[in-house]
DNA sequence: GGTCCCAGATTTTTT
DNA sequence: ATCTGGGACC
């Protein structure tokens, strides 16, 4: 293999930088060492969770760049997200030294993909200044098509559609390459021609879609052979980070461009693929040694990051999944906490527990910032929000609004858009009448009337309507004044400074007025976003390149240094790090998610669990699993059994307990306390009785069990999660649950009850949570 | 043309 | 519970 120290490589092409190559390599262990000296050829470096990717990585190109293999240029290397491949620039920057300017085919693979059709723009029949849609002006125009082919939209949402349009363009197929079923996916067999329409639709607006910039570069590239085989000689070396999350588009794109030189080199871990549902494809790395012959594949698997236990506890529980490459991940760091694992009564009390513990933390020395809770779905973060407020404690929510995707902040945009690409139908009919100027469907339909008899866009015709007089006056004049705005603001276009520009539109358009006169009281809000907006418009050279950011970056998440506990999904999660994570909700039917099993059964399930094996491999130093007995969803009371992952769990990597904060001051610290059993125990009975605290403490079957004398560890086991555990009730029995009120057992499986509640129907429950009717209180 | 009310839906998320 | 979008009504 390759030799850092090569001196041929360097005579025959001199490095762009006078760097010796060696000092970056210092440090790396062996597996790493080779990730980044196979240069040549085929790589699938398998990169397990904490295990220095990133670091192997952009030594690899900062190595290629500084042996003089390739020139900056010549140089292929795809992420996902923005975030990563900003991360990679920087590193590889600073490896190499300021002497390699920033890489101009490093980005996500829609970047790219939007830089190299812009190029050839043409070719797929659009202009280089084409549009590049959201998932939002993807809806309202699927909607527009369904009312012209008489669909009705409750029986086939347009969001379903643009679900089913994802799926092909994700897989690869352009409309002839539809089998025939594909167009009984959606209604009645009219999903094909949808597609057609669509697509013809996009052409006309000189638009493309997030999956149109992958799909028509790959239809470019096999359409124009002397295209393709430019940027085959080109790209000298490829890599693609998180290889698991690739569609099949992506894969044939890597593919076709790696023809010429093979060197191609993917990162992944096929553990941590958890895209599946938007297209990602764990067999595209599961075959990468047949897709491309002769590859080497090269295993990272000393972990950096996490304790024995947290690693332990994760490992075990992704082994439970059928078909990995498998690693075998190991540390040199020993002990550490257990992980915790904690039975709840409900979503509340889990979101009080999670909140001592934080206190705790931050007060034996940690930070805020490196916590985190790690939720399933976006309504989790609410309680905690709730519970941190409440108690004073710092947070950050990452995900959920986006900036770009508040309505104040788009319909700016939309301005901006229509100024700058006059055929932008959608944005044009997003801002016709707003703020509200008495543009109506009627002055609306003139305009499209207008565009569809000249075969011009609505804007040019809604000039034409304007010089007119076939509308009320009143509404010609409104027409004529906002006609004039966008002739005025595009003549601006050129010579004005963007930011100044938009801040003109802005105003003039008398969006920032319509704002003003607001009384309610988000509008500051709404006006401070937009004052953001132009602020996040300073560093693009002009308007195009904002607006292709705007479209394809999400805002910069706030990783700011304030010190704030992180919450967030556990999807965003991936890729991050965090000295103690909790990992609440950990129930059937929210984690595993009900709906991933209903739509993908098995594959489902194991994707499932490999977002929990994502979830604790974040931690460094402790993880907190959590699960509530109730939960209130939409309002209404649900009754959950503990996740199955959890009783995956190797029992030595984990502690189970019951809530530390509500033991009355007693546990106040970790570890330690509960590394002996005995406290366990009592915590048990502890939690049992807060679980019942609005009525007189009562013998639970818990309860009544504890009081017997069995084996400390076994019984722990028992008491909260195991299904192999004996219950004292019988089928039959009428029971009392605190939540549910009276009922009468119709089934046990183990400690897992199902009770038909006289009043909440039929529920599984643990039977931990009730006691015999005859027991509870009047 | 604008406002109000009711029905329906509510995993995950990038681009 | 809460939000959104569409349709009915003023």
């Amino acid at each position: 293999m390759s030799d850092p120290f090569d001196l041929d490589a360097l005579d025959h092409q001199p490095p762009p930088t006078a760097e010796p190559p060696s000092p970056y390599m210092e440090g790396l262990n062996e597996p790493q060492r080779d990730a980044v000296l196979s240069t040549d050829g085929p790589v699938l470096v398998l990169a397990g969770a904490g295990t220095g990717k990133t670091r192997a990585l952009t030594t690899r190109l900062a190595h290629i760049l500084a042996t003089g293999r390739a020139w900056p240029g010549q140089i292929l290397a795809v992420t996902f997200t923005n975030k990563a491949a900003a991360e990679m620039k920087e590193r590889v920057g600073s490896l190499v030294g300021q002497a390699v300017e920033g890489m101009p085919w490093l980005g996500t693979f829609h970047s790219v993909c939007a830089r190299i059709l812009r190029r050839h723009a043409e070719l797929v029949g659009l202009k280089p200044n084409f549009t590049i849609l959201d998932t939002d002006d993807q809806i309202r125009l699927i909607k527009q098509l369904l009312q012209a082919e008489n669909i009705d939209e409750k029986r086939w949402p347009a969001r379903q559609f643009a679900g089913v349009l994802d799926n092909w363009k994700n897989k690869g197929l352009t409309p002839d390459k539809l089998s025939a079923n594909d167009a009984y996916l959606f209604a009645d067999g009219k999903a094909a021609k949808l597609y057609i329409d669509y697509q013809a639709r996009l052409q006309a607006l000189n638009a493309a879609d997030f999956g149109d910039l992958l799909l028509h570069c790959l239809t470019m590239f096999m359409q124009n052979a002397d295209v393709l085989q430019d940027y085959q000689r080109r790209f000298k070396y490829i890599l693609v980070d998180e290889y698991q999350d690739t569609n099949v588009a992506q894969y044939l794109w890597l593919r076709l461009l790696a023809q010429q030189h093979h060197n191609i080199c993917c990162v992944g871990d096929d553990d941590q693929s958890i895209y599946g549902w938007r297209g990602a494809e764990v067999g595209n790395i599961l075959k990468f040694e047949q897709d491309f012959p002769g590859g080497k594949v090269i295993r990272l698997e000393q972990n950096y990051r996490s304790t024995t236990h947290i690693l332990g506890a994760a490992s075990g529980l992704i082994a439970a999944n059928q078909g990995r490459l498998g690693k075998t991940l190991w540390t040199q760091s020993n002990g550490g906490d257990k992980v915790s694992v904690t039975g709840v009564w409900d979503g509340e009390e889990e979101a009080r527990t999670i909140g001592e513990q934080v206190e705790n933390l931050k007060r034996s020395g940690s930070s805020y910032n490196q916590m985190a809770v790690l939720v399933r779905a976006g309504f989790q973060t609410r309680e905690f929000e709730d519970r941190f407020m409440t108690i004073g404690v710092p947070y950050r929510v990452i995900g959920g609004q986006k900036f770009y995707e508040r309505r104040e902040v788009r319909d700016a945009i939309a301005y901006l858009r229509v100024i700058s690409q006059p055929d932008d139908d959608l944005a044009f009919e997003r801002i016709f009448n707003v703020p509200k100027r008495g543009l109506g469907d009627a002055a609306l339909q003139a305009v499209r009337h207008a565009a569809r008899e000249n075969g011009i866009a609505l804007s040019r015709a809604a000039r034409m309507v304007a010089d007119g007089e076939d509308l009320r006056p009143r509404a010609l004049n409104s027409m004529r004044g906002l006609m004039d705005g966008f002739d005025r603001w595009r003549k601006l276009m050129d010579d004005m400074p963007h930011m100044e520009l938009t801040e003109i539109v802005l105003d003039e358009s008398g969006y920032t007025d319509m704002l003003q006169r607001d009384k309610s009281a988000d509008a500051p809000g709404r006006l401070e976003n937009l004052q953001e907006l132009v602020r996040s418009m300073e560093p693009f050279e002009n308007l195009g390149g904002f607006l292709e950011h705007v479209t394809l970056a999400t805002a910069v998440d706030e990783m700011a240094e304030d010190d704030k506990v992180n919450v967030m999904t556990l999807h965003s999660a991936k890729g991050l790090e965090f000295d103690s994570v909790f990992l609440p909700g950990w129930e059937e039917g929210l984690f595993p998610h009900q709906r991933s099993l209903d739509e993908s059964g098995n594959t489902g399930l194991e994707e499932e669990r490999r977002l929990a094996y994502v979830g604790i491999t974040r931690a460094r130093e402790r993880a907190y699993i959590s699960a509530a007995a109730n939960r209130r969803i939409y309002n209404q009371w649900q009754a959950s059994l503990p996740s199955r992952f959890i009783e995956e769990l190797p029992e030595e990597h984990i502690h189970r307990e019951a809530a530390p904060g509500l033991s009355q001051g007693r546990y106040s610290g970790y570890g330690s306390a509960y590394d002996d059993d005995d406290y366990e125990q009592d915590s048990f009975g502890q939690q049992s009785n807060m679980g019942w605290e609005e009525v007189p403490p009562r013998r639970t079957a818990r309860y009544r069990r504890a009081q017997q004398p069995t084996t400390i560890k076994g019984e722990a086991k028992k008491v909260t999660f195991s299904t192999k555990s004996e219950t004292d009730f019988a089928i039959g029995e009428r029971v009392f649950h605190q939540k549910f009120g009276y009922g009468q057992i119709e089934d046990m499986d183990g400690n897992k009850l199902e009770v038909n509640f006289d009043k909440a129907g039929t529920k599984r429950v643990l039977d931990s949570f009730i006691v015999p009717a005859s027991e509870a209180g009047s």
